[in-house]
DNA sequence: CAGGCGCGATGAAACGTTTCATACCCGTGG
DNA sequence: CCACGGGTATGAAACGTTTCATCGCGCCTG
């Protein structure tokens, strides 16, 4: 592999002048400058990153770690962060956990042996083995889609307790009285959250509430829990789930089993992603601003790797419900 | 920040002992093997991969550059390439060019001064300034989606035109004479690819063909020629999309106009991604085994840069045609 | 008892950069 | 004519590892 000293031998010149005129092309006289560029070109030389980042101590490369990149909306999220990392100049780089704890503890350690400019993490949990050794590497991180405390570390998030009461009141509002909620894997903090948000809007309004957990976060999963729903009895007339692939994994074993939506069972979905207004029945769904969460993180690491004296700050976005025709009244 | 000899000189022991007990423990006896491992967990030493793989001369990192990571089509390509990486030890870091010849630039140069072991790629297109940058820069890499010549580098790839081809016959079974093809940008290999499957399969049926391009892949572009499509006189009976995320904005602008599937347009999408079962109408759609072409392609990759005297390859997979509710004729 | 052997530990070189103090050359002003 | 300074180029040190030749030491064997 060609080096900065085959170039300088063959331009016959220091590699401290290749060197120059690879980084501060200004001070290097004209004549000598196209000379060593057009022996870079002639060998195909590329600097080596891991040389330059050991003599700088710090690399260009910002990481984001995800709980699922097959949820479109953890996809919008790594596009708002990834416009605000190129802004300064920065590269990505964007790896999926799948909420899977070992992989997340993998993930973390690639990212501290890289040492990495920063890390934007949206975590499993936020206590356990992996983070604690995490911390203690020095690594610079803001959590994502998950508050936390400022004595720790800054965070971006989306209000989910709200989020669960908007849903509430819509379906209180559309005069259900029994409704099922299909949960997440209680581990996450968003899952926990969004159910207390509706639990606390409902109390005292006499509503049944049924609550299943599903395996996962996905359309799979939601179709199991779609089945289930179909079992119970007396069966809901709507149901929440704690997210829109659930949602439409729920929605298409209703429309499997011939039920009508939403006149036998109404659905509100959480997220908005862009499939949510696409599906058999349009979704009602809480919508995140997914990508400002991944900007707004970004730029907040990006200051604090900047200047370390700045405070830790816990942003909180509002969630927004987008009612479609899942639970809209036919006349 | 901690390195190798803050933790020689606290244990009393050499840095090239402390360098064994990190890489090769069973060569140091127990007892300084302990002795280190501790002040190792005491000071919070994390080792610093730029200067291992400086030393070593590659890295344990391959790179994978798609098109487009909201397409969940190429989120399964991934999940597939990082199984068959990790069973080898090695981390995958994702981009995502976006369809731009800029960013696969970018991205290109920075896996490049990576020293990254591999790349898989999937390309804007297979000529142009940035690939060919990069080939001189002698990092190995295979296409994925794409077929490529194997004098120049293996590929992984799901033929095209069979898949075009599937759906065209499909349409003309189920006795469709006027079809409409919403097509993406012409750049994309894969686009050409379906229109020619798709032409040549139609030939000498008389069928009148209807060929629309739409600006991206994604899901907007296809409510936008679905738009278009509905102002088109004599409309089609039915629409051929390039992409599951196009038939699904079709499919919304027509049920948004009140145009009933497949009643009065039939429509076919291409992927088969989980979102196509899930629709309005649940779509008929030519599957791609994504999963296995990203699991694939990193084996080939992985193959390659184990023994640089093995041959390219050009694996091609079948595409197969799935059945639903978008094109099935009602009784 | 000498020689050899195996186990553990050591010290130094090397990887490819960047940076910085230094040196050289030439022209200009005193 | 000398001193000085601006504009260029140089050489060496440093970054944190890994690797490898070497060495010391205790033990076994002949």
């Amino acid at each position: 592999m060609v080096g900065i000293k085959d170039v300088a031998k063959r331009a016959g010149v220091s590699i401290g002048t290749v060197s120059n005129v690879v980084n501060r092309p200004h001070v290097v006289a004209v004549a000598t400058r196209n000379r060593v560029l057009s022996v870079i070109e002639e060998l195909g030389y590329v600097r080596d990153e891991s040389a330059r980042q050991l003599r700088a101590g710090r690399s260009r490369i910002m990481g984001l770690l995800v709980l699922d990149l097959g949820n479109p909306f953890f996809v919008d999220v790594a596009r708002g962060a990834e416009q605000a990392a190129h802004a300064e100049g920065l590269n990505i780089i964007t790896c999926n956990s799948g909420q899977r704890s070992d992989l997340e503890a993998s993930y973390l350690a690639m990212f501290a042996e890289q040492r990495v400019r920063g890390v934007l993490l949206s975590p499993v949990a936020t206590s356990g083995e992996a983070l604690r050794a995490f911390r203690r590497s020095g690594t610079p991180y803001v959590f994502v889609d998950r508050k936390a405390p400022t004595s720790e570390a800054s965070s971006v998030a989306v209000d989910d307790i709200a989020g669960g009461a908007l849903a509430a009141r819509h379906l209180l509002e559309t005069g259900h009285r029994r409704i099922a909620f299909v949960n997440g894997p209680a581990i996450l903090a968003q899952c926990r959250d969004r159910e207390q948000g509706l639990r606390t809007a409902l109390e005292g309004s006499g509503v049944e509430l049924t609550v299943l957990e599903a395996i996962g976060l996905d359309v799979s999963s939601g179709r199991d829990a779609g089945a289930r729903l179909l079992g119970t009895s007396p069966r809901p007339t709507a149901v929440f789930c704690a997210n829109d692939l659930l949602a439409l994994g729920v929605l298409q074993a209703m429309v499997g089993a011939g039920v009508r939506i939403p006149e036998e069972m109404a659905i509100v979905g959480y997220d908005d992603i862009e499939f949510a207004g696409a599906a058999a029945v349009p979704l009602t769904s809480v919508r995140q601003p997914a990508q400002r969460l991944g900007r707004t993180a970004a730029e907040l690491l990006l200051n604090e790797t900047a200047d370390t004296t700045v405070e830790h700050q816990a942003v909180v976005f509002t969630p927004e419900l987008v009612v479609r025709e899942s639970t809209r009244v036919r006349r």
